[in-house]
DNA sequence: AACTCATGCGAAT
DNA sequence: TTCGCCTGAGTTT
């Protein structure tokens, strides 16, 4: 599930449902036991996404991060009763809400699930570049680094202190979108070619927020009115397909920043 | 029941 | 460059 959409997307949903009350939380997998009585009944002050990062700003003046991963997953329930916890639950946060309603918010698999001083917060946000997501973020930064660079863009991009949140799916159709080879080097990028990609990034990224999954065609190339959902295989141009869906040619798979890189040769020429 | 794969990332080699 | 870690869904034996 998670690149930069997910993180956002979950930040939003969840403040509204946790935000400004006391939240019980504990760790019914026990993993993360130990902290989760440190903040158990603390009001949270807001949850911050950033990347692929979740930062939780307890009233007790802790933070909590969490970084999903690959497998990491939140499951939201509410309703009438508490429910037990489905698999492995290593983070609960439970709430109750005006109408008495019972809010769970159960924490699966992240990589990282911690609370920690408020400087490990600082630390992370100083190694991540800017994120597309983010109101008012620039992309300078991003553009100076690939620029200086001989790796190649999609080796690039994948780098969080490059771009933070852009992950597998997201590279795969940002440079199909632009026509770009993942294997083009940095330093032979011109400045507006990296404003287009910043462009197309960012407008990717928020419609994944609002459509809550990935979906990068455009309605008319793949012929599908309104109203109808695109289904996941005609979600993406080259992403994990045998055939490109605008030609048709045989979608090349490489292997860039140990995770399997899709593009199509005709749309994406070196 | 076993095996494979996944929208990630850092540490070890 | 490879390995290990986190978990669950889907596929194959």
């Amino acid at each position: 599930m998670p690149e930069g959409h997910t993180i956002h997307k979950i930040a939003k949903d969840h403040s509204k449902l946790l935000v400004g009350r006391p939240i019980g939380v504990s760790s019914p997998q026990g993993r993360f036991a130990e902290s989760a009585m440190r903040i158990d009944g603390a009001f949270l002050n807001r949850i911050e996404p950033r990347g692929k990062h979740l930062f939780y700003e307890w009233d007790s003046g802790e933070v909590g991060h969490v970084h999903l991963g690959l497998f990491g997953k939140f499951r939201v329930q509410v309703g009438p009763t508490l429910n037990d916890p489905i698999g492995e639950v290593r983070m609960r946060l439970t709430t109750e809400t005006e109408t008495a309603e019972i809010v769970t918010i159960d924490l699966s698999g992240p990589t990282i699930c911690s609370l920690d001083a408020p400087d490990v917060r600082i630390s992370i946000l100083a190694r991540l570049g800017p994120d597309p997501l983010r109101r008012n973020s620039k992309p300078d930064r991003m553009i100076d680094k690939i620029r200086a660079s001989d790796r190649g863009i999609g080796d690039l991009i994948m780098d969080q202190s490059v771009v933070a949140g852009v992950g597998n799916v997201y590279r795969a159709e940002a440079l199909f979108v632009l026509g770009i080879h993942p294997l083009k080097p940095g330093r032979e990028f011109e400045v507006d070619e990296l404003e287009a990609l910043w462009e197309t990034i960012r407008t990717m990224l928020r419609r994944g927020v609002s459509d809550g999954r990935i979906v990068t065609v455009s309605r008319d190339e793949v012929g599908i009115g309104r109203g109808r959902p695109i289904p996941r295989e005609e979600a993406t141009y080259a992403y994990k397909r045998d055939h490109c869906l605008k030609c048709g040619d045989e979608i090349r798979r490489i292997e860039i920043a140990n995770r399997i890189c899709y593009f199509c040769p005709t749309h994406q020429a070196r």
